[in-house]
DNA sequence: CTAAGATAGTCTCATTTGCAACCATCTAAA
DNA sequence: TTTAGATGGTTGCAAATGAGACTATCTTAG
């Protein structure tokens, strides 16, 4: 048999990978911020479209589960960085926004993150950042994790 | 403010794409031979390795906490998929190694998951998959990810 | 209109995991 | 040697998470 080696196998490192990167991001949101990872995702997926959205649309965007989603609405709500307002159109679903507070963390957080991210991938060259990117998204594209510009995944409906 | 786009963030496509791929290759080891991912890690480790090695040592280079290492450990124990003998030198430590019983699984198991793995790539060229692997082995070392020869992190000694 | 099934969101429960205390052993320094 | 601190491994506990039941609401077929 061809000689295994775990630590040229991909899906090894890209979960090695994504819990380091993760855990260097969690410096800002959490410890600054005090946000959980299913509550930055439900902040960043906000503060990302202008207009309200779902938690159902929060939960596929993000492929988080549900009940996470929920978890996390409920305190971002406590914590009044979010928005709930009753949907007209269907009264089981809810609009979800950030508020002003929420928004001025958006701002505040994101050009960290950002930082951070450039940091991340400083050892690339702009070239190499670039086909980089093109691979992650032919590899998402091909497992099917593309969201269309109206936000659905693709494929899902 | 620059618009942040959530889905070109790489922190964020990197931990789904590596939840998405695990979801996929925990089909072969989880569905078909009861091992979860902790567990897989060990064996995978122990079988990559021709010589044996300690729960320390394999907690470190899979960057998977002692308390869950311990745990796949002893369950692995209780299936004899793996052996665990005193170190002589040092009392504290155990050697690990695979069972024939766990070697044959291994060896049963790495072609399906290399298939998998080929699958999930079959989506870039040979260049892409050879630049997109280059690309992860650089954020790697720049994270102090990668391991020496021997199997030790790299900046940790 | 009604009934059957789908969907949004919440909640409870079981599982998983990390943290940290703990024990045993090893190492190094006085 | 003795002692203080480091290290390998285990375990109890608490936090995080997913599965799935459940309620309320919507949709569609008859």
């Amino acid at each position: 048999m061809a000689k295994f080696d775990l630590f040229q196998f991909v899906p090894f490192r890209l979960n090695r990978l994504a819990a380091e990167v993760s855990a260097a991001l969690s410096d800002e949101y959490q410890a600054r911020y005090g946000l959980d990872i299913p509550e930055w995702r439900v902040i960043a997926t906000l503060g990302f479209r202008d207009d309200a959205c779902s938690a159902q649309f929060i939960s596929q965007c993000t492929r988080t589960h549900k009940s996470t989603i929920s978890r996390a609405v409920t305190a971002l709500l406590e914590r009044e960085l979010i928005e709930r307002v009753e949907n007209e159109d269907d009264r089981r679903a809810f609009e979800l926004r950030l508020s002003a507070k929420g928004h001025a963390l958006y701002e505040e957080l994101i050009p960290r993150l950002l930082h951070k991210e450039r940091d991340i991938l400083s050892c690339l060259t702009a070239q190499e950042r670039k086909d980089f990117g093109a691979a992650l998204g032919k590899i998402e594209r091909s497992l099917n994790l593309v969201q269309t510009r109206h936000g659905h995944k693709a494929g899902a409906y």
